[in-house]
DNA sequence: TATTTTTATGTTACCGATAACATAAAAATA
DNA sequence: TATTTTTATGTTATCGGTAACATAAAAATA
């Protein structure tokens, strides 16, 4: 591996001179300095980024760390994350916790021994609390996307929950729908509480009311959801809920895909639609009807507040940007028949 | 931070015994080892990896380059790769090159600066030679996926392009159509020159024989191609194509928009299969026809590859290994009418 | 008990860069 | 020309680990 000190001798100068031709520094005389760029050219010298990290403390690595990327909202954040990171000459390291606590801890661990600068961070639940005071101690900076937790302090980038629920659960009411069903992920997520709440809210303010058998807690992941499915349409005939609101993307097609084994037909029999659209090019015909999160932006400013901490150009007060989401109102919702 | 002078202090002992605790020596007294570990967990010592990988040698990082995450194909490409990454106690760095030969360039040189210890390759073009001979210089392993280059040897994954573009052209052929257009990559691609090349043997092979008129070179980019889909359409009604073959997801997608721009109807006045899904979980009614290749376990099996060639594991003689696609027959094909 | 061997621990130097200080050369001033 | 100031370069120590060698303590052997 060719060194400063290869650079140095070739060039009859010393290490330091190289490393302040390296650096740009304005104490060089322009002789030296291409001198110097000339063996560098010559040896084709690149310079150590581990070396430089041990004086410098900081690796202009950054990580993301979220559920799963080929969630395409995720994949999404992920490409936005990954655009502005390298605009600011940082990189980007990848994690899928798979919203599992155990490979959250793991992620952490090891990113604190690589040393990265920062890390954008999607949790997996309140108990992501202990990770984060890890990362807090260590004075490794963060900022939330998607999701907070209540008891820790940072930058956060998040869609507008309560606005988003309000659209969706309006154009459910609009259409003549009373009998709506929540399928939720965990509310131990402030997402999941927050839409959760806002879906009592404007059902009550719509004067319907809401009532908790309509309401169902399961995951944000790919899962079979007949069982909870088939019990929501146990009920007595004018009990079964006509239209159905996934928080997710991936508990959207779940429940379509319960509903077809079911042979409950959709939009005929219930109406169907969710946070996320699961196709990340839309498809000749895409079907669900969706509340689109701007995932890109979400990424993209995501990494912006991160990179402005870690380069302490941010406010001591922590920012929270709130995106609204677009309503895309497609084939699987249609009015109560 | 606390370092292994800190726990040395505390502990008693030189910081030497200290690593060699770390590092699991076994001529360490056992009440030493107890004595050090107590301190490690009181003072929450964490290594740091950029000191350990000065003397080393090695990060414990690699890179997946490739053109753009949030095509699904790649998303699967990642996840695999990451998975299999993680599980070998690497940390994966991500790169999206955007088929762009100039940001190609840049992620190399900035992974040599990293010192990652390995790097995941989908190569932009022939172009893409004087990167990784960059790499090879640097001795930094790499491994292709999806595509190679043929001046440059190394382990390769990639799917079966002359069988996967057989059975698609055939499922055309068998459904009547002899009049098919091929819209395809940039040829200085491997993995399109290979599908042009199968596409023309099926046809010949099938006693069809190909036409130029009928072979269009586009980009594997989201991207509009109304005036390319127009030309084609713009032959006198005998000569116009009835199906059309893209050679991958983002074409087949770029297709069917231009084919609705233009009114022309799929598949009645012209069917539309492609390489890979478009979509990462398919929608209730995916409609494209496609080849679906095995995408997660190409970046898994990739990253096995690699991480191999870097512990020097692997046999001295490069590897290829060929996975084959699963033709799935949707809405977008039909009968020739 | 003295000597050798084994086991456990410590010392020193180095990985590749840079910060902080020291010094030499050149330019400006007396 | 001598002295001061400015500019350009060099030296030394350090970042946090580890390899290689040195040495001390304990155990085994003579």
């Amino acid at each position: 591996m060719v060194t400063i000190y290869d650079i140095a001798k070739k060039a009859n100068v010393s290490p330091m001179t190289v490393s302040r031709v390296i650096n740009n520094s304005p104490l060089i005389k322009e002789s030296t300095r291409l001198k110097v760029q000339q063996v560098i050219q010559e040896l084709e010298y690149i310079p150590n980024k581990q070396a430089r990290s041990l004086t410098s403390r900081e690796t202009k690595l950054v990580s993301l760390v979220l559920p799963d990327i080929s969630n395409p909202f995720f994949t999404n954040i992920a490409r936005g994350a990954e655009d502005k990171a390298l605009q600011l000459g940082y990189q980007l390291i990848l994690g899928n916790t798979d919203e599992n606590k155990e490979k959250e801890n793991k992620y952490v661990n090891m990113l604190m021994s690589t040393g990265v600068d920062g890390v954008l961070f999607v949790p997996t639940g309140d108990a992501s609390a202990a990770n984060l005071k890890k990362l807090i101690k260590r004075n490794v900076p963060f900022v939330f996307i998607d999701r907070t937790i209540d008891s820790i302090q940072a930058d956060v980038i998040s869609g507008d929950n309560p606005d988003t629920t309000r659209q969706l659960v309006n154009h459910l009411i609009e259409l003549g729908h009373t009998r709506i069903a929540l399928i939720n992920g965990p509310t131990d997520l402030s997402n999941a509480r927050e839409r959760a709440q806002a879906f009592k809210d404007t059902l009550t303010l719509a004067g319907i009311g809401h009532d908790p058998k309509y309401m169902i807690e399961t995951h944000f992941r790919k899962d079979n959801l007949n069982e909870i499915v088939s019990k929501l349409f146990s009920f007595q005939k004018d009990e079964r809920p006509t239209a159905i609101l996934a928080t997710n993307n991936f508990i959207g097609v779940n429940t379509l895909r319960a509903l077809r084994a079911l042979q409950i037909r959709v939009p005929e029999d219930v109406s169907v639609a969710c946070f996320d659209d699961p196709d990340i090019i839309p498809d000749y015909n895409p079907f669900l009807t969706v509340a689109k999160q701007p995932a890109y932006d979400m990424g993209f400013l995501g990494m912006q507040l991160l990179i402005e901490r870690i380069q302490q150009a941010a406010p001591a007060s922590y920012r929270k940007i709130v995106l609204p989401a677009e309503l895309v109102i497609r084939g699987s919702t249609s009015p109560k028949t």
